[in-house]
This record gives C-alpha cells, sequence and structure tokens, in this order.
RNA sequence: GGUCGGAUGGCCGAGAGGCGAGGCUCAGGACUGCAAAUCCUGCUACACGGGUUCAAAUCCCGUUCCGACCUCCA
C-alpha cells in the first residue's frame, strides 16, 4: 500500500517509554505473540489482546513491512491435564476442543491467522536442544529426578522487564527444595508423573515447562532476534522475565521491543472465571455481532483497561452503526465500491503507539463531512471521506464491506429486496396520493418485521435492524 | 514488603503546561406529510490538599481511594 513511514512510534514495556520504531532487518517485522492456553473457551479479555495486536499488524503491513506473526498454542499445561480428568477425555482432546474454540472466536472477530500457529508439543525437539544448550554452559540444571531449572542467580540479570530485585519478592510459601537449588529456580521441564503425558529426554520423560517453549517457538520461527514480543500485562512476570532469562543464557539476543495489553475489566477488576459464562466471545456474539465486538474491543487504547459492561458495548455497537450506516449511503450514491485510503490524520494516529481514540475521532469527523456532502450532493468530497473512513476500518479489521463480515444469506437478501421494493411501491403510491394513514401502515408493518425505512431525496432505502 | 498502573462530564473514553478529542445518552432546532437518517446548537469534566508558573486536568510534594503482579493468567 503506502510506503514505509519512518515515524512509527511504539511503547516498550523494558524502558517504560515510547520511541521510534527501528526494525532489526529494514522492510521487515517479526512479531510473536503469546496465545492462549487452551484449557477453556476464550472470554472478551483473551480475544482483546488478540485483536490489539491484530491492529499492531495490520498498520505494520500498510506502512510497508513484510510482518511475519507467529502466535503460538500452549497445549501441554497443568490445567489441560486437570480438565481431561474432570471432561473425562484425553488431554489432547482436551487441547484440541479449546484451539477450535480460540480459532472460531478469533475468526469471528476478523483476526487475522498468524504467519505461524506452532503448538508446544509440536516442538519438543527444540525444547530439548535448548535445555541442552543451557545444562552445557552452566545456566540449568537438571537435579536427576527428571525435572530441569534455571539457576536464576546465576544469571547476570534478571527481572530487568518489571523491575524487580529477586530478594524482594515474596518468596513462595510452598517452595520445595528437595531438586531446585533455590526457591526462585523455575522448571524448563517436569518430570513425569504416572499417568500425564511425557516425553523422553536425557534427562528422564517429563513435559514441558511453559517459558520453554516460547522461547523455544520463538527461537524456531524468528531467529536468535526479532523485533516485538508480545502479550497481556500478566505475563510481564514470571512469563516473559522466564523466556529472557532462558533465551539470554543461550546467547541469543531475543525480544527487541515489548508489547503488553491492558486488561478487560469488570467493576475495576481484572476479569476472572468467578464471572461464569456470560463474557465468554460466543455468548457476547448472541447479543452483538463480530464486528461489533470487535469494534468495542479495539476502541480503548490498547494499553488502556477496558472497563467492560453491556451497555457500553451496546453504545459502542450504536457508534459502530452510524459509520457503517454511512459507508453504505455511500457506496449506494457512488454506485460503486470505495476505494480504501488512510488518511494523514489516522498515519499520525497510529504512529503514536497506535492511537486508536485519536483515529476514531478522525473517523467521527469524516462522517460528518461525507455526510454533510451527501446533503450537498458533493460527491468528491463523499469519495474521499468515504474512501478514507474504509480504509481507517480496514486496518481497524472492521469493514463492513469485508467478505469475512458478509451475510451469509446473501442469495436471500435479493429476494428480500424484492419483496420490499414491492411494499415501498404500495407505499409510495399511497404518499402520492396522500393517503399518509395507509402508507404509515405499511412502514409500521415493516417496523413490525425489524426493516427501518428511511426516505431519501433520492427515493426509499430500507435496512434490516 | 517489593514492582507497576489507575481516579476525567449522566455513561464510555482520549489528552498530558495555554487554544475545552470523540462517541453514547438527554434537551432544543433545521429538514420531513409524520417518521427515520442527517446536520446544527446546548448540557462541559479532570479524586483531595498544598506548591511551581503569566498560565496546571497535565509538572512537584503530600493525602485518600481503586486495581494488577510477586513462580504456569490475555
Amino acid at each position: 500500500m503506502a510506503k514505509i513511514t519512518s515515524d512509527l512510534n511504539l511503547y516498550n514495556t523494558a524502558d517504560r517509554a515510547v520511541s521510534k520504531f527501528v526494525p532489526l532487518s529494514p522492510g521487515k517485522v517479526g512479531i510473536y505473540l503469546c496465545g492462549a492456553t487452551v484449557q477453556a473457551p476464550p472470554h472478551i479479555g483473551h480475544i482483546r489482546s488478540g485483536v490489539n495486536f491484530d491492529i499492531l499488524r495490520r498498520w505494520l503491513t500498510a506502512i510497508g513491512y513484510d510482518v511475519t506473526f507467529v502466535r503460538n498454542v500452549t497445549d501441554i499445561d497443568d490445567k489441560i491435564l486437570h480438565k481431561a480428568v474432570h471432561e473425562e477425555i484425553p488431554w489432547w482432546a482436551v487441547a484440541m476442543k479449546y484451539e477450535r474454540a480460540f480459532s472460531d472466536a478469533y475468526a469471528a472477530l476478523n483476526v487475522m491467522p498468524p504467519t505461524y500457529e506452532p503448538r508446544a508439543t509440536g516442538h519438543i525437539t527444540q525444547m530439548i536442544q535448548l535445555m541442552e544448550k543451557l545444562i552445557a554452559n552452566g545456566s540449568a540444571y537438571a537435579p536427576g529426578n527428571g525435572d530441569v531449572y534455571l539457576e536464576v542467580r546465576k544469571l547476570k540479570s534478571y527481572l530487568t522487564l518489571s523491575n524487580q530485585k529477586l530478594d524482594d519478592l515474596q518468596s513462595a510459601e510452598d517452595a520445595d527444595l528437595t531438586y531446585k537449588k533455590d526457591p526462585s529456580d523455575f522448571a524448563l521441564w517436569k518430570a513425569a508423573k504416572p499417568g500425564d503425558p511425557s516425553w523422553p529426554t536425557p534427562w528422564g520423560d517429563g513435559r514441558p515447562g511453559w517459558h520453554l517453549e516460547c522461547s523455544a517457538m520463538a527461537h524456531a520461527y524468528l531467529g536468535e532476534a526479532f523485533d516485538i514480543h508480545g502479550g497481556g500485562l500478566d505475563l510481564i512476570f514470571p512469563h516473559h522475565e522466564n523466556e529472557i532469562a532462558q533465551s539470554e543464557s543461550a546467547g541469543w539476543k531475543f525480544a527487541n521491543i515489548w508489547m503488553h495489553n491492558a486488561w478487560v475489566t469488570t467493576s475495576g477488576e481484572k476479569m476472572s472465571k468467578s464471572l461464569g459464562n456470560s463474557l465468554q466471545v460466543m455468548e457476547i456474539l448472541k447479543k452483538v455481532r463480530g464486528i461489533e465486538l470487535r469494534w468495542y474491543l479495539g476502541s480503548a487504547h490498547y494499553r488502556s483497561m477496558l472497563e467492560f459492561s453491556f451497555e457500553a458495548l451496546e453504545e459502542s455497537a450504536v457508534n459502530f452503526r452510524r459509520i457503517e450506516g454511512f459507508l453504505q449511503r455511500a457506496r449506494e450514491i457512488l454506485k460503486k465500491e470505495i476505494e480504501p485510503s488512510i488518511s494523514s490524520e489516522f498515519t499520525t494516529a497510529m504512529n503514536n503507539d497506535l492511537a486508536v481514540p485519536q483515529a476514531l475521532a478522525d473517523i467521527s469527523e469524516l462522517v460528518r463531512i461525507g455526510n454533510t456532502a451527501i446533503t450537498d450532493n458533493d460527491l468528491a468530497a463523499l469519495a474521499k471521506s468515504a474512501s478514507e473512513v474504509r480504509g481507517a476500518l480496514e486496518i481497524l479489521g472492521c469493514d463492513p464491506f469485508d467478505p469475512v463480515f458478509a451475510d451469509s444469506n446473501s442469495s436471500k437478501v435479493e429476494i428480500l429486496d424484492g419483496l420490499i421494493s414491492l411494499a415501498l411501491e404500495q407505499r409510495n403510491a399511497a404518499r402520492a396520493r396522500k393517503d399518509f394513514a395507509a402508507s404509515d401502515e405499511i412502514r409500521d408493518s415493516l417496523t413490525a418485521l425489524g426493516i427501518t425505512i428511511e426516505d431519501t431525496p433520492t427515493g426509499s432505502r430500507w435496512t434490516v435492524n
């Protein structure tokens, strides 16, 4: 689309500041996003992370970068094993079931499939290689029971991302020092327990620790150094600190920039599973369309907490429908597809650490200008504003004309249009003879069916609510 | 105890020394046979107490309240 702009600025958690983005390799960006542990259906907090980083990816692509986007699936984990017992199905069936649930949710919200979507269990070889390296150079140790630990006190630096001191941490009250040299040492690999799945290693049968997976997979797909590592705020410690510890101990540069999205909150608190099922993506999609949920989740700045309520969701959907309605009217009036383009205001906003709220203000202004152009019958001005609105929505993943969001009953829409046109002909005949009782009766009947009629200078148009 | 973040109008949500983001709601107006849609106008806020400054929502000091992480959470 556009040529690469050199003035994208991003916030880096590592130095708590916004700075100019400089790719490691000109024209290319590698991103690793910590994806889901597939042990439950996704709630809107999970999917917000997906949406936020999807917007980042789309913007990087729009300004000309060749983006490699990796989002992993953690398909082996304590919770998955527990769930398998609870649901009385194999652990791998649990993982597959919820991986599909996540995929469905991502698809419903138009989150693009990652370039690569590695599963942890598919990368045991790379993990063993990494552990061999860490043990060989003295960073890690295998106490003999099948576990492998990283020895954090040997690190030249640790906890730099969260800016903590090792000795300030509240020590785990139940740290088991049978095998660990220090309570802070963390498991790279966990010895097999009877009945649990396991893989053979030189140190005994076992399964991967969470942190090790991500280092191994990021390395496998993006190399020893890559541009952006993302995830939720709550992953900073311990997960990302431990990824850094392992990867730097292996001699890798690892991530250049760390980006973290904030949570969706309810009553000011981080969402938790105790809230039940009501905030699962698929439940909310019974109330609003996918494009509307995406608009809502994307509308706050990615580093700000988003306080969820159904009222706010509905308000946001109303706002979106106004913009969508404008684009539909514009297409009808212009009698052609609207070519997306990027306004300079939108570019400025997005280059400022993805200032989506600022971009939204610009979109509102463009819609107002466009609607005024419709009133003034200024087709050139209408085409320009509609084009810039569509271009912005495309980056935000909310283009109403995107086939992803197309009505699956499009063939029936034509039939519906024919039927409603018949009714509107009757109504217009009644209006022509000033028989408003009859014309209103037709309109009321249509309204009762959920069809809204608008009379415009060029005739009546209809929309389904 | 350590680390990090937050408090903005009826609601959501930006901004980060001056010129009042934007949306939603509500009220009034224009247009319309009436509506709908659209446009215009109005309602105009920065937790509290000090301080710095010509000027503070924004910077500094203090206070209150809320939240997150501290070893497998997006």
